[in-house]
DNA sequence: GCAAGGTC
């Protein structure tokens, strides 16, 4: 038998053929310098049994979809026409060699094994792949792998235990491609052209739409509305401090603040009538603090520029590519949860010879090791991250490789431990009718917070000690005077939150479209000015197009603004629908069109909205 | 000159 291996990239088909070939396998090149076919004999076991093998990739997606070149006229081509037309799928320019060696490769083998990822995306890479071997081999039998990463044991237990491409998740990405690429172009050329035509300004810009794009301009907006409407108000709260045992206690009034200082003096007045203060609980319990959930994409997007102060594009690009040396698992995925038939303990024992973490990865193997906490996803294709592979600093390219390797086994052995643990006090008091309390903490175990350097939980000032029903006359008793503080701009990490809980973009592409609206000037990212801990923070403002962009929109029709994040939450939903064989590609497909003929007609007719309001923020002011 | 999703 003479089988052909395709991979979603290169550095899978190469890891894949090291691990079937023993390392024996030969190397050929191909017409693509990333691409290479690796030849090498491998018994499969079952109806395969033994074979020669060749062992290839692909890099991503191979087609593209297109309308045909009647439709490629921005100006005489209605746009309306577009829900319509037809629309090729046609292997891209830039795969064209690829297809190319898949189809000769094809030719004179029995079988397809298709080895993308094990995601949806993967499984529509599959059905291009195979579409493209069958091209050239129209009686080639297709396979595929099941896999989510690159140990050598799974890696021969996915070989030996092929099953078919899943045609659902295919399905739900041809609409998700059908859908953006009709509407991307639809809403682009309208506003394109009628912005170009009104002013003279955005002359040479494409004023694109896209249905991640947009949503994220509308999360930046939303923000920075709040911040111009923001007006301080002032705030009066009750200060009660003691002096006991050589030590000042500051007691927080249960109202915390009122808002109107009539009242707040009346509060104050009844208190220094009462003259003595009474202890009427002292509470003492446990506190925990618990372990950080298994790690996933967009964790590891918005914790890279919090605590490792890198990009959340870098941070990505740098997992993808500890990945594909196999130090880490797969860096896209969803699931916060460890499969219960995972081992855990192999996993862990690779990280004791390190000299910063080894000695808590031995303590966990022998007593210290508790199971993972679960959170509530599973994408059912890729565990959480986690280190494959230890490695150290030199063998790495760079400082950032250290930070964000270091990071994601930290990560992963402090989810494998204990919880930190304390003992909290609490005082409350009454003076009058109004009541007052403190807290004092100490910490008692720290257990991952040992290896989870990037939290902090300190003891806080020891209190005196307090009995029940003491009395005792206030140090000081008084107002303190303070204003509400204005919301902040978005951060990186807060936007990402925001499109993450909306459903705008996948995990791994949020920090490209956050890209793209910069590039769109829609959105300029800038450093935090002021003074205190958030000063120095990359955050994000709208430029006056990116406002007038909104606030058109929102005009034109609230409900079904393009700026709003339902539109694409909503498909999401449905495509998850079409994954579980629940709803239909075409379906979904006609729905979505049929709301959107609506919102383009809308739009058409009330594009006054967007006029004014760009003659608004691009002229006025 | 248009999208979002893969990947280099």
């Amino acid at each position: 038998m003479r089988i052909l291996c395709v991979a979603e990239k290169n550095s899978i088909a190469k890891s894949v053929a090291s691990i079937l070939g023993g390392g024996h396998f030969r190397r050929r090149d191909t017409k693509s310098k990333y691409i290479k076919n690796y030849d090498f004999d491998y018994d499969f076991g079952g109806q395969l049994g033994d074979c020669n093998v060749t062992m290839t990739a692909v890099s991503g997606h191979l087609t593209e979809a297109s309308f045909p070149p009647e439709y490629s006229s921005w100006s005489s081509v209605p746009q309306e026409v577009l829900f319509d037309a037809q629309i090729r799928i046609s292997v891209s320019k830039n795969s064209a060699p690829l297809a190319d060696n898949i189809r000769r490769e094809a030719s004179n083998a029995d079988y397809l094994y298709i080895w993308t990822d094990c995601d949806r995306e993967g499984e529509y890479i599959g059905t291009e792949i195979s579409n493209v071997a069958r091209s050239g081999n129209s009686r080639i039998r297709v396979l595929r792998a099941d896999f989510n990463n690159l140990e050598r044991t799974h890696i021969i237990r996915a070989a030996r235990n092929p099953r078919n491409l899943n045609q659902w998740a295919a399905d739900a990405v041809a609409a998700r491609i059908e859908l953006d690429f009709r509407l991307g172009a639809i809403f682009t050329r309208i506003q394109t052209l009628q912005l170009q035509k009104a002013f003279e300004i955005l002359k040479k810009r494409v004023i694109s739409y896209g249905p991640c794009q947009f949503p994220t301009l509308g999360f930046v907006v939303d923000r920075w509305q709040r911040v111009e409407d923001f007006l301080p108000e002032q705030f009066w709260s009750i200060k009660l401090q003691d002096r006991r045992q050589a030590k000042t206690v500051t007691f927080n009034w249960k109202r915390n603040r009122v808002f109107d200082h009539l009242a707040a003096l009346v509060y104050l007045e009844r208190c220094l009538e009462a003259k003595v203060a009474k202890v009427t609980n002292v509470v003492q319990k446990p506190k925990t603090k618990y372990k950080p959930l298994p790690l996933t994409t967009v964790e590891l997007t918005k914790l890279g520029p919090k605590f490792l102060r890198i990009s959340a594009k870098k941070t990505l690009e740098i997992a993808e590519h500890l990945y594909t040396n196999g130090f880490v698992s797969y860096p896209r995925t969803e699931t916060d949860q460890f499969d219960p038939g995972m081992d855990l303990q192999t996993l862990i024992s690779k990280q004791t010879s390190d000299p910063s973490w080894g000695t808590f990865a031995s303590d966990l193997l022998s007593g210290n090791f508790r199971n993972p906490r679960s959170g509530s996803h599973n994408d059912k294709a890729h565990p959480p991250i986690h280190p494959i592979a230890h490695v150290t600093q030199n063998a790495l390219p760079s400082q950032d490789h250290w930070k964000v390797y270091q990071f994601i086994t930290r990560r992963f052995l402090a989810c494998c431990s204990d919880h930190a643990r304390g003992a909290e006090t609490i005082v409350e008091v009454t003076m009058g009718d109004e009541q007052f309390s403190q807290s004092g903490l100490t910490v008692l175990e720290h257990n991952y917070l040992d290896v989870y350097i990037y939290e902090k939980w300190n003891s806080s000032a020891q209190l005196p000690v307090y009995e029940m029903n003491d009395e005792f006359v206030p140090r000081q008793v008084n107002i303190i005077e303070g204003a509400t503080t204005s919301p902040t701009y978005l951060t990186e990490p807060e936007l990402i939150s925001l499109m993450d809980a909306n459903g705008i973009g996948t995990d791994a592409t949020m920090a490209e479209h956050i890209e793209k609206v910069q590039e769109r000037e829609y959105v300029l990212k800038r450093k935090r000015k002021g003074k205190g801990s958030g000063a120095g923070v990359s955050e994000f403002v709208p430029t006056s197009l990116g406002v007038a962009l909104v606030k058109g929109y929102d005009e034109i029709g609230l409900e079904w603004s393009l700026t709003k994040p339902f539109l694409r939450r909503e498909m999401e939903v449905q495509l998850k629908n079409i994954e579980k064989g629940q709803s239909s590609k075409n379906v979904l497909v006609e729905v979505t069109l049929t709301q959107f003929r609506d919102v383009f007609h809308l739009t058409k007719t009330r594009f006054e909205c967007l006029l004014r309001r760009c003659k608004e923020y691009l002229e006025g002011q």
